[in-house]
DNA sequence: GTTGACCTTAGAGTCTGCTCTACACTTTAG
DNA sequence: CTAAAGTGTAGAGCAGACTCTAAGGTCAAC
């Protein structure tokens, strides 16, 4: 498929698409004898991710590996899947960082909403 | 204490704390009678925090929004308390998107195992 | 009372990640 | 055939988040 398909299949615009690829996230892209770029179905998928890992913190540079890491699971699977286990193991670090801090917000809500039962019921703060 | 020893205690800079400051992140700071900024205690465990809602993909505006909840919950409990929550949610919220990419990344993982025993086993791919 | 460590502000510079513009070529619709 | 829509490259511009520099005030120690 052509830029403007991918585009619109992915939220992502034409020049940002360009951007990534010129950034090493997409591979090299296969050229029509007109030189469009030609996207193949898969770059969906593959450009989908991009966008849920951007939203949730991750780096061009930390996308990027994820992406080599699917590449890399095209040629050699054993590799493939050791990269794709250790990019998991990263998501899950973030996802246990995460929960520490939700229990610090709640920590601080319980008590907030103690001071503020305190308050209600007439007590001194 | 003064901004040296702050910078020491969180690991951000002293020009990262001032920038933080004029970005709003850090309330009004408390200046001695030379003109030095002088941070209590408390503002050890809040810049903490930045940094590590930091690392977690925040950006300063949410970040700062955080920060407002936590001087908000020192006047207004209730309020405090609300905000509290509402921040939690879009910390769950994320959590939750990061098991997506975490259970696609384990797919692709589990695919290309099958795919690597499948080729060491002598089976065609 | 001067040296050196620390503090101040204002503002310039840097890096990332887009976003847009200019200008030229290709394709498609009428 | 021509106009509009789409694509290409190169490069400028921009917002966010620092990071650093310059020029000067403060303070403790010698």
């Amino acid at each position: 498929m052509r830029i403007a398909e991918l585009a619109a299949r992915t939220g992502v615009s034409r020049h940002t698409l360009r951007y990534y690829e010129k950034e090493g996230l997409l591979g090299e892209v296969v050229r029509a004898g007109n030189n469009y770029r030609d996207y193949p179905e898969q770059a969906v998928q593959r450009v989908t991710m991009m966008r849920q890992l951007k939203a949730l913190g991750f780096s061009l540079k930390e996308i990027r590996e994820v992406m080599d890491a699917l590449r890399a699971g095209s040629i050699d699977c054993a590799q493939g899947a050791a990269l794709m286990a250790q990019k998991r193991a990263a998501v899950e670090r973030r996802i246990h960082d995460l929960r520490d801090v939700s229990r610090l917000l709640q920590q601080e809500q319980l008590r907030l909403e103690r001071s503020a039962a305190a308050h209600h019921s007439g007590a001194r703060s």
